[in-house]
DNA sequence: ATCATACGATACGGTTGCGTTGCGAAACTC
DNA sequence: GAGTTTCGCAACGCAACCGTATCGTATGAT
């Protein structure tokens, strides 16, 4: 008899590694600029070495398999509780920043956040795994700066967070694609970010 | 003989109509949400009605279509030339906010703005000719303003173009899609975030 | 009238990917 | 060992779309 209450289903059992290996496919193709509409089952299949067969078995289709694959990314969220706001934010910034350095992640963004049309529900799911955490985190620093006085108090924090990160998407994204001077984002680019916004954030 | 000096070829004259309708088509098909890589040559020819052979016979492929289709839409870049720099800089981000309002519009950015990696031509056309002019006239307003000793001396112009350009986009991409609070662009979001930036740009 | 070209329509072979099925081997329970 | 399920693989019929070719017709110049 099993130990487990839970019986174990009689048969071989799923191969974690074939599992493992689909979804990393995934992320691979995608990765690489493959766009989900252009993403196959076969090409996946093939990456992953492992039938189709093993993966219709496991998703119903494309968008499930891609959902599931984008959600394991769950933002590690660095655990970051500096003391200055100023430190925090340009932290948070640089995370981004770094982010944007690797070709799988600025890929991954960017199907993530371009095709929320087209697939709403995989843009609703990693927009709240992935976005809103960051967003919160960020949101909490810029209340503790209006709450210590280090902030102006009657601060519009989601528009502080908007312009934060904004601008820092609009540099990378800008310079992904060769529009800035340099064609690569300054290395110093969220101190400076942060020192800008931060000159009108202030108490005055 | 022909009174022009370049003789018109002999033979049925090509439709401009024909071609006029394949454009339309084209811009129609995308700015409903269809991808580059979705659209399809077959599509476009029903939808514009006329046959294959009609699209072949001006544009090589896909992409040339889609990028002379693009290029129609040359940006109107409204005269702005106001009196103070707030002025000026509110009514450019209006019309970036207006523009998000309908969905063509936003579908066609979106499109142009999501795929450089896999259309660089197309994406580099569609900067120079629609983006890059608004971007010069934004920053022609805030040289200007720091000369006029409206803003800082010292004042970082392009990321100030930046925060600004940024913070639009970020609030219009989160609207579209429902991140929002209400779920829409704010109607007087172009002062907030103008003076909110303002700020921090003037002298201190 | 004649000639040249463009027109829309239709069909073609070729490619890609879909989602399904059948196969023998492997893995695990009882 | 018997029974069950998953494995990778190959093949299937189906659909969409590619780019080309071939129709008969329409539209112009000479």
């Amino acid at each position: 008899m099993t130990v487990m209450g839970t019986a174990r289903p009689a048969g071989r059992p799923r191969s974690e590694r074939a599992e493992k290996a689909i979804v990393d496919a995934t992320l691979d193709l995608i990765g690489e600029g493959t766009s989900v509409s252009e993403l196959s089952i076969e090409s996946v299949a093939a990456r992953a070495g492992v039938g189709k067969t093993t993966i219709y078995r496991r998703w119903a289709n494309k968008e499930e398999l891609v959902g599931d694959a984008l959600a394991t990314l769950k933002a590690p969220l660095p655990e970051i509780e500096g003391r200055t706001v100023r430190e925090d934010l340009i932290a948070y910034l640089d995370v981004m920043r770094q982010d944007s350095l690797t070709v799988r992640t600025r890929c991954i963004m960017n199907i993530a956040m371009s095709e929320p049309e087209r697939h709403p529900r995989l843009y609703e799911r990693f927009q709240r795994t992935a976005i809103e955490p960051r967003r919160a985190a960020m949101r909490a620093v810029l209340e503790r700066g209006v709450a210590t006085g280090e902030l102006r108090p009657d601060l519009d924090v989601e528009m502080a967070i908007g312009m934060l990160t904004g601008t820092m998407l609009w540099y990378t994204k800008g310079a992904a694609h060769g529009l800035l001077p340099g064609g690569v984002v300054p290395a110093d680019l969220a101190p400076r970010i942060v020192d800008e916004a931060l000159r009108g954030f202030r108490p005055s």
